[in-house]
DNA sequence: GTACTTTTTAAACATTCGTTTAAGTGAGGT
DNA sequence: ACCTCACTTAAACGAATGTTTAAAAAGTAC
């Protein structure tokens, strides 16, 4: 068993694991058995077990960001842009993720809001130290989509987006489980992202006077 | 020190602590010595770390939930209903938790978000099960200010609901600092609030046709 | 085939955790 | 004064965790 198989073992019992039961609750003994590899192969090949989260991140990240970035290039020299249109352009980045394995969009995205929501969100601060020139043309793509956006709204409303997209991916499992008992809904991820989409566009673009009427109620 | 002080001290500092770090993080040495009482005194009050969470819990829910339920009843009985009015019906019962402590809303609200995303949803089940016709209501209400939504899209737009809120709120304290840092924009909890409403009444209300055409693309 | 490096392995280590135990304390009732 | 019972306390328990160690095995180059 070479070098890499081992390594890439680690990664691909450890992503499903981290994804279904989080990474606090995911150890070390329960990764290294379902990859059928030795404990101390961790941190022989990885340093340690918050270095693994990272690289199991890394995998899809670097394929995701680059991909996404050029798209977000391109619709920012659109003469118009709107909302739909860019959320649009998360989904296809996200479905070539099933190159890294077959449900590695779903993957992706609940180590997404697993990783957003773990201690201390040590996960934010990698990717905006790894990625952090592409967050901000996703923040200039939405301020040209919606320009009545002051950036205080726009940071916000950012937020809740992700907010909205972390905790029904990280959930993703219970909640499709429910759909499909309660409504004999049978929906794949592209099928759930495509349905979040609507509410985000319609969330973000919502009109900022009613905010203010809020406050000055 | 009588026994309510005890079971007091332990509450008012568990709650602190589950809504900085989460409950998996949050040990029963640390939220012992914080509320200066012996370590054994959670078990002897509360039976384990688990019954303590549904008591730090329920001492909000317990208030909130009739409080919720008494509004929900009222708008149900309008002949028109918006989703903002809906959504602005969270506010004076949240708002009402500061009788609990000063800064009850905020805490609720963290304490909310932990939970909902922390182990295997058991909180999920404990709220379902403790406020299940309180939930039902809520759900008929959205059905009455949308009543283009089907079951399914009824329940997704639910739970991206809850998500937002959710994440939002766990996350608060960090996502309010940096507004501070970069905006300078001082923000309270019912501020907060008041901010996410429009976000999550334009998303729900949101049209149903949209997904359906990304759908068919 | 021998010398060297890389990788794997089993075992142990040091912490931390929730929980339990058993002795001790103190106030209230009779 | 004595007993009772609720409560507090210090200590220990057993289990689980991430990490380290040192030896064995496998692989590589000459």
């Amino acid at each position: 068993m070479s070098k890499i198989d081992t390594k890439n073992r680690i990664l691909d019992a450890a992503e499903v694991l981290f994804a279904e039961r989080g990474f606090a609750d995911t150890s070390l003994r329960l990764i290294t058995s379902e990859a059928d590899v030795n404990l101390a192969s961790v941190n022989y090949h990885f340093g340690s077990k918050k270095e693994l989260i990272q690289a199991v991140l890394d995998r899809y990240l670097s394929l995701f960001m680059p991909d996404l970035d050029a798209r977000l290039r391109v619709l920012m020299e659109q003469e118009q842009l709107t909302l739909l249109q860019l959320f649009e352009s998360f989904v296809e980045p996200l479905m070539k993720l099933s190159a890294v394995r077959a449900n590695g969009p779903a993957i992706f995205m609940q180590l997404l809001g697993r990783g957003y929501i773990d201690s201390q969100g040590h996960l934010r601060r990698f990717i905006t130290a790894h990625y952090g020139p592409i967050l901000m043309r996703i923040t200039q793509a939405i301020s040209k989509a919606n320009p009545a956006l002051s950036p205080a709204d726009l940071f916000w409303r950012l937020h809740f987006t992700l907010g909205t997209v972390v905790f029904t991916m990280a959930s993703a499992d219970a909640l499709r489980d429910i759909a499909l008992a309660d409504f004999g809904q049978q929906l794949d991820v592209e099928g759930l992202v495509r349905n979040v989409i609507p509410y985000l566009a319609s969330g973000v673009g919502a009109p900022v006077e009613s905010t203010r009427l809020s406050l000055a109620v």
